[in-house]
DNA sequence: ACTGCTTATCGCAATATTCCGATATTCCAT
DNA sequence: ATGGAATATCGGAATATTGCGATAAGCAGT
């Protein structure tokens, strides 16, 4: 028996894992930051950008489209992917929480950045659960 | 030929991967959570909130030791590890980093929190790179 | 219809991760 | 010294990930 023991962790910390997960591999770390640099890139301008074969390029595009990560544009023969804000801006929202959850009292300490929802941060698109 | 190809991403990138590697599983997250709420714990006390054998939970410390997230403190019989913060503070600075990048003019919009530091995030402790 | 370009998927090998029990090892208390 | 409690490490099995080439399928232009 080796594989991880899901039944024993709450859904967020699943889909957390599930979408830090997606940013645990330096060729995606590449792929996005490629594609928030340009706004938009298809498949083969990725390649050119990240020096790996299609097929590598393909799964990647498909682990962060799955994450939630990036958003899918089909334009004829291309496939143009951008990346969500949204996905990448639960993460600061999700440290905030678990760091200010230490100790209330010295809560101001941490405020690097401003809550737009009151407290408890609600992952985007918890949906799938395997 | 399976590995990651490490030669051909930066060293940023990869030290990012193995930052969010260490938080890309449910057990750690949970022990990360465990271990701010109660400020700090031992490995014998996270096997209480975390249901996982004492050797997994044993490298499932380790993991996130090596990552730089928890410092530890051996007194005694037991070793007591606390969470790093200006390890988790550094994941909200690069999601900042690399959304402004995407567009200079817009950066307004994303101001979510504040700098302490000018603009290129320096990832704490990048020392170790396999 | 044919060709070429773009992307997805399959099959497979190499490697890495996850988990556990068993076995040290180290410290504290008796 | 002996015993117990806490932790690290080893060995191994199950599973997951990474990467590639080959193949398939879809669209655009000729």
């Amino acid at each position: 028996m080796g594989s991880t023991k899901n039944h024993i962790h709450t859904r967020e910390q699943i889909e957390l894992a599930k979408l830090f997960k997606a940013l645990a591999h330096p060729a995606r770390i590449a792929i996005v930051e490629n594609i928030l640099k340009h706004k938009r890139l298809n498949a083969t301008d990725i390649k050119f950008y990240v020096q790996l074969s299609q097929s590598t390029i393909s799964e990647h595009l498909r682990i962060l489209e799955d994450a939630g990560i990036l958003h899918v544009n089909v334009e004829g023969n291309k496939t143009y992917y951008h990346v969500k804000k949204i996905a990448l801006d639960q993460i600061p929202y999700y440290i905030q929480y678990l760091v200010n959850q230490v100790d209330e009292k010295f809560q101001h300490q941490f405020n690097l950045f401003q809550r737009r929802e009151p407290y408890m941060p609600k992952l985007y698109g918890m949906s799938y659960l395997t």
